[in-house]
DNA sequence: TAATATTGTGTAACCGTTTACATAAATCTT
DNA sequence: AAGATTTATGTAAACGGTTACACAATATTA
């Protein structure tokens, strides 16, 4: 059905390794050849197979791309940027989702690089990163970073900082600090960046745990109000469990923002769709996966990269969940 | 670096057809002998080369998965299901966004095929589907449908009478029908079944057109009120467009559902969070794409399969931008 | 114990490419 | 016109697995 290198070689009355080389562009080949050899492919329809290719060059045009979880909106962001950029050199993605677990993260790295990938782009825990070890292809940390290997990521400290000092300075005095997952390196970072910012203050704060997910923000959000009913600013681990603050926030009739502040993290799509529109601290997700994409293929050319960790600045996006600042006169 | 299988077979004293048989546990073996190959393996850490495996197979563990456009979270929820369910069976995804453009579609397919997958899953415009012609591997369609190719989807028809209906009994008279891009048949499916309903209904209705984006959404209901300022029912053609719709509602302070009911489609995540909570009709995307999957294995393994067009049901989800029904006595 | 069946193992061909190397043809030098 | 270059092409060996086939060793049977 599909046309081999030899079927092609066979129409055109020359060998395979002449249709090879004028496939590539490799070696010399005569104009005519190469006119007999063309009209050949196109008559047979011939695709090269790459899975050929691949085994002889041992490598191939695939990129092994992990991602916690695609459900998650913060993160298809992300995937189109890489998936965009790679797109145009010829690159394809394969992908799987870890769940933030070790085993599904291993998993993935095995089958990728049973599947000569040329090069990973990563959203894994610190302790996955072992299974990067002495790889002969590259690797590129998104979203997370480490010692060894490059990373593209946001800087989570200053948006931990940026999301208190914002609460702080529009006059939340008892503030709900929800701390999403601790194993999440970014997730923590940003928490503890903000903890300090509130501890520095001397504010009246409370620490409450939740997971990422709009269940968790949800258990969290009822408990919230229960624990701390005077609370008058909540910092959010995440949109989503932002949004669910917000619901419980209007379900209890609370004015927001003159009652309460509310900021998320992240500025996923849907949040500028809220009731008030959210205000929170903005990741470039999309801009973080596309920048993951160009330095891995500057790495798989060998190329010269300067800066192996690019850390992407966050910006608050002021929306109606926070109130205007007061201008000190 | 990577060990090969010769490498075992060195190590192991033993030949690699023997080691390969141990591996796939094909053909005979000593028990004695397996033992020493395994040891051999796990000192070596062997994992079989892919590439090779699919080179001669014909056939690799890799299925392709072409979407729309990963950022429309009605498909996160679609991928998931397909990931999941292929996960068990040690296939992995290769991935790729079409945005519903011919070009991208046939690009996919072609460099799939050229990676040797098993076989493919994709949301494609019809045209596209004469690319899966004469293929021998397996082809099924999700959330499409065609002819000639198994497909998994939902049932728009109803969907859309649905949306109508649940608007009609509600009390809803001069209603704004959007309609998303022709070209893309569920959509195009939902708003020809609502319109049909509609109009038998005898009742006020606009068409309005949109593209499924939040932007799109946004320019058409801010259309939507200039044109048909008297308008008391929107049946937008997804819960994105409905959510614009929903913002643009609040701004200018019509009551919902008092003034004016709106309903969506899809049923995405976020649209319980929307205040108030959008009421919509529901696609099992998860189901789909795992059914999808499901599918996709059984044609692999050349099972038989009872029903090659897989229709899901969907539901309506009745939140609060409709009214109560009026029960008639 | 010889004949036969079963089990265990190795050799080499194959999957579809690329490329080192050999050799032939064309072109350039002097 | 002979020799040196350059250009053009083919042959065969990789790449890392799987498997048909041959053959050897062991177990079973009569």
């Amino acid at each position: 059905m599909v046309a081999t290198i030899r079927e092609v070689a066979k129409e055109a009355g020359v060998s395979v390794a002449t249709v090879s080389r004028v496939m590539n562009g490799s070696g010399y080949a005569h104009e005519d050849t190469k006119k007999v050899v063309m009209a050949a492919v196109e008559k047979l329809n011939y695709k090269p197979n790459e899975v050929a290719r691949s085994l002889y060059n041992r490598k191939s045009k695939l990129v092994g791309l992990i991602l916690p979880d695609i459900t998650n909106p913060f993160f298809p962001e992300m995937a189109r940027g890489v998936e965009d950029y790679l797109q145009q050199f010829g690159y394809r993605l394969i992908f799987g989702n870890s769940d933030e677990k070790r085993e599904k993260e291993i998993e993935y790295i095995d089958t990728f690089l049973q599947n000569n990938v040329v090069g990973m782009i990563a959203s894994t825990s610190e302790e996955a990163n072992e299974n990067f070890d002495n790889l002969e292809i590259p690797v590129v940390l998104l979203d997370r970073t480490g010692e060894k290997l490059p990373a593209v990521y946001s800087d989570q400290k200053t948006g931990g900082r940026l999301a208190a000092r914002v609460l702080l300075d529009r006059g939340s005095t008892n503030i709900v600090l929800i701390r999403g997952p601790v194993e999440i390196k970014p997730v923590y970072e940003r928490y503890m960046a903000a903890l300090e910012e509130l501890t520095q203050a001397k504010v009246n704060v409370q620490v409450m745990d939740s997971s990422l997910t709009l269940q968790g923000g949800q258990i969290c959000a009822r408990q919230l109000f229960e624990q701390y009913p005077n609370t008058d600013g909540i910092i959010a681990c995440n949109d989503i469990v932002a949004a669910a603050a917000l619901q419980e926030i209007l379900k209890r009739g609370i004015r927001i923002p003159e009652d309460i502040q509310l900021i998320g993290y992240d500025d996923i799509a849907f949040t500028q769709l809220l009731h008030p529109p959210l205000s929170t601290i903005r990741q470039p997700a999309y801009e973080m996966g596309a920048q993951a994409a160009e330095m891995l293929i500057r790495k798989i050319n060998q190329e010269k990269i300067a800066e192996t960790h690019k850390k992407l600045p966050v910006s608050f996006v002021e929306r109606q969940t926070t109130r205007r600042k007061v201008e000190k006169p």
